[in-house]
DNA sequence: GCTCCTGTTGCAACTTTTTTGCGTCTGCAA
DNA sequence: TTGCAGACGCAAAAAAGTTGCAACAGGAGC
């Protein structure tokens, strides 16, 4: 999905747009971030001085439509992000009990047939987004001992 | 998911949970609607007099912990709701152009071997979500007539 | 270096979405 | 009939996201 090779800021050179602090940091704060993050959590992870809400919404739509980040559904309250790049596409569980996030890498990820039945439906398929619900292991652990 | 052969009032009943207008009202808006719909949505379809935004908020919320319903993330500024029940587990798909969305049923539905790997995590998996993004024949058309 | 132009940012106001508190009402059980 | 729990409406608030505007920053051209 990340432009072949090319490193972030050069992606955003060469749609003309300038690689500022606030999309440098956003673009970092992704890309060491285990998880997703919402946009409240990538402002409070900013450095002083932290940008205004706004700025971070602004530039967060803008990394989206380049490509350079991509939103996650978790079914909550609000969106989330991640950085996509090399290996970074993923498969999320979500623990219905304590809402505890754990990503693994989409090896397998093998939609394809899927796919192929979208597109005889005359669509373009450009992406997907899986997640799956259910109990992680210590929830599990509470559940029994009750 | 949805508990076997009973109907939704029976789920309400069992779980000591009278089955009010409004609960009823909901389940059969979205047993009608082809698609995942809003809150707010669901709100504008009942017939007269129509409750309280927080009425519905509130019973959507229990529905969706005694599973009679669930929410779709489509990657929008509000969640979505659809009904489960027999037959009703569908993947979808978004036109990232003009919003449409169209619904296929989840017939080879076989993400077991994906399952298969998170439940070696220690989680216990009980439903997954599951949405392609991409453009519809009618915005393909425009794309390429510009 | 200075000027112009474009795009970015902060700030404040605002809209939309979702949640909460509270008083009233309803239906069932004692 | 009385009491109680849960459901509902209403109002207020919190949370999330958006927009308009003025100030500002950085590169292109002089």
């Amino acid at each position: 999905m990340a432009p072949n090779g090319e490193n972030p800021s050069e992606t955003l050179r060469r749609m003309g747009r300038p690689a500022t602090r606030g999309r440098q940091e956003i673009l970092r704060i992704l890309a060491e971030s285990r998880l997703p993050l919402s946009p409240r959590d990538i402002r409070d992870r900013f450095p002083e001085p932290k940008p205004d809400a706004a700025t971070v919404y602004r530039n967060l739509a803008l990394l989206s439509t380049l490509g350079l980040v991509r939103s996650v559904a978790l079914h909550e309250r609000s969106r989330r992000y991640e950085a996509t790049g090399e290996g970074t596409h993923r498969h999320r569980v979500v623990c219905r009990a304590c809402g505890r996030i754990e990503a693994f890498p989409a090896k397998k990820c093998d939609l394809s047939r899927i796919e192929e039945d979208i597109r005889r439906l005359g669509f373009t398929v450009t992406g997907h987004s899986l997640e799956f619900f259910g109990k992680c292991p210590d929830c599990r652990g509470k559940e029994r001992s009750r």
